[in-house]
DNA sequence: GATTTTTGGTTTCATTATTAAACCGAAAAA
DNA sequence: TTTTTCGGTTTAATAATGAAACCAAAAATC
């Protein structure tokens, strides 16, 4: 196999974030990130990955500046992986993702787990609106070219 | 191998989402399927991805109701590849990704493509906020289970 | 302080997935 | 009628993944 198509080059920011995060490990880990894992072995047992495969997806999502390595808050020497701000910037992609499994993917009455606001208890919301707030979905909008420099 | 272990029985929406969509390809098809394509070489032609797991990768989305065959609508045999409603709930995903590409993967005057809103031309705007309209991140929510039947 | 267990990997090998390229029949175009 | 395009399938080589065995260092236990 010639090397995976790079998509670094690609003027799409969706295939950029791909490249970065689009392959089948690392969005499941970045979830269990914001789950409130961090260790090694949290993410290995949560997972179910082969050891050697999540080495190295950790190391890639530490090279992107999703993750950091950080010492552990418990003093020894030991550390763990934590979202960093720009990890902390996929929230809207896992939340996209959610709502999408949460309407398409389940059956009516199936157990689910859900995205509440700690204050209200009530499900987050997302959505997609014009610069004026009316609500806006893909056939309303149109993908525009923007030339170096602008 | 042993057959990847799917997440189709995980109650975690997220985690079915990425069941269905989280391989390498199938966003990027999906991708190009908001932009328009809609032809089996199209997408070849496109993604530069094998043809013969783009045939599968296709097989796969109409399996799961994002895409369906339709007969083409300059009315020959041939057939074309069009997102279902479902396949349309994706959009906040595309976003997502698309705003997180914009935002951590382009340097600053880097030539990047844009989705704006049709009807002014400006960015289409994506926020996650609580119920009563509040802005939230991460750190204020929450993962509650929803026991079955509720 | 010595021993045992846990953690966080690395290495190896077998299996699966992906690729590129050649090939193909049916439909469309010339 | 012939040629080209389209939408694949097949095949063989290569890369990615997984499971299991292994390992050193740190942590916990005795």
């Amino acid at each position: 196999m010639v090397a995976r198509k790079s998509l670094k080059g690609d003027y799409c920011p969706s295939a950029r974030s791909l490249d970065v995060i689009g392959d089948w490990w690392s969005l499941l880990i970045v979830r269990d990130a914001f789950d409130g894992l961090t260790r090694f072995g949290e993410f290995q047992k949560s997972l179910g990955i082969a050891k050697n495969i999540l080495t190295e997806r950790l190391r890639t999502l530490v090279a992107s500046g999703i993750l950091e390595l950080v010492p552990t808050s418990e003093g020894g020497t030991r550390m763990e992986y934590r979202l960093t701000a720009m990890g902390k910037d996929l929230f809207p992609v896992m939340v996209a993702l959610r709502k999408f499994g949460e309407r398409h993917l389940f059956a009516p009455a199936e157990e689910h787990s859900l995205l509440v606001d700690r204050a209200s208890g009530q499900p987050v919301q997302l959505d997609i609106r014009a610069q004026d707030g009316r609500p806006i979905g893909p056939d309303e909008t149109i993908i525009l070219k923007v030339p170096e420099g602008e």
